[in-house]
DNA sequence: CCGGATCCCAGTATTACTTCA
DNA sequence: GGTGAAGTAATACTGGGATCC
């Protein structure tokens, strides 16, 4: 925080810092937290995340940061499929595709694609009207890309309000109920939760852009305050130390808060070395 | 403790679609 | 209106870390 040192001599701050509620962290079904992730703040609940600017002594500054731990999933189901098809099931297809050191990881989408589509007569009229023909039949695989239909995305989009990650048994019904296979169910909800948390934090960047205009212009306006009421000090000292000391009404604090107990003080407060002035209780006649 | 299986994530490639000159 | 380049969105893949058994 850029505070200058003279308002430091002041035994003033300006500090500027976050408050937050910290709140449990909402986990989707049948998960625990896992492992923690960056540093975040609850963007959802802004009332309980309010930029302040503090104006205190010395060393009175708070930060308080809000970790946000991100949830993973746990206990996971290992489903055990036995298929007699001659062609690879859904759950094959996954299972190459989920294990990357496998010899037989790159497993090209065009299969699935195919496969979809053998086993999807409700979306083949849609799709046969926006794409080109499959160029499987003369031998060239070549990766074509799956565009769901309105009905698809609609039934992912409503099942990702509900959980945004799925458990085993979730995928495969899920997978069912669409016609695609499990692993293209994941993978929408993997690339689905990216895009959630990329949008989430072009929200948080808006979000604290304006926390920092906010927080300069405060800090801006409390500086010049400050300044003022430094200038209003000086002001008032001739006139201060003209006065009588029966008619001060200094009580002890003022004494300790006022500065002028050090004699090597360069503040006009340093002429105001008469120990009977500022303890009262060495002076009778004081107001406290 | 080690290894395999599985999960998720970050990064990236690829394809489909849109916009605009 | 047709067209191609550029931009964007959507889908899929890869590699790595974490966890469980």
């Amino acid at each position: 925080m850029g505070v200058d040192n003279d308002a430091c001599n002041t035994g003033l701050v300006l500090g500027l810092g976050f408050s937050s509620t910290p709140e449990t962290p909402t986990m989707p079904n049948n998960q625990t937290p896992k492992k923690p992730s960056c540093l975040m703040f609850q963007q959802q609940q802004p009332s309980s995340f309010e930029p302040s600017l503090t104006l205190g002594l010395c060393g009175d500054q708070f930060y308080q940061v809000t970790k946000k731990v991100d949830v993973d999933k746990a206990g996971y189901l290992h489903l055990h499929l036995h298929h007699h098809d001659q062609e690879p099931t859904a759950v094959d297809l996954y299972r190459r595709q989920a294990s990357p050191h496998s010899a037989v990881s790159s497993f090209s989408s065009g299969r699935v694609k195919r496969e979809r589509e053998v086993s999807s007569e409700e979306v083949e009229v849609e799709k046969n009207s926006s794409r080109v023909s499959d160029e499987d039949e003369d031998g060239v695989n070549a990766r074509k890309k799956l565009r769901l239909t309105k009905q698809q995305s609609a039934l992912l989009e409503e099942s990702f309000k509900q959980h945004s990650t799925l458990n085993s048994k979730q995928k495969q019904a899920l997978a069912k109920q669409l016609n695609l296979t499990p692993r293209q169910v994941e993978v929408w909800f993997q690339n689905r939760r990216a895009r959630t948390k990329l949008k989430q934090t072009e929200v948080d960047c808006e979000f604290l852009k304006k926390c920092c205009e906010t927080l300069t212009d405060e800090n801006r306006r409390l500086q010049k305050e400050l300044q003022e009421l430094k200038a209003l000090k000086m002001a008032a000292q001739p006139f201060y130390m003209q006065m009588p000391a029966a008619t001060l009404t200094m009580c002890p604090s003022c004494e300790r808060t006022g500065g002028v107990a050090d004699g090597n003080s360069k503040s006009p407060f340093s002429m105001a070395t008469k120990p009977h002035f500022y303890n009262p209780f060495s002076n009778p006649s004081a107001a406290c």
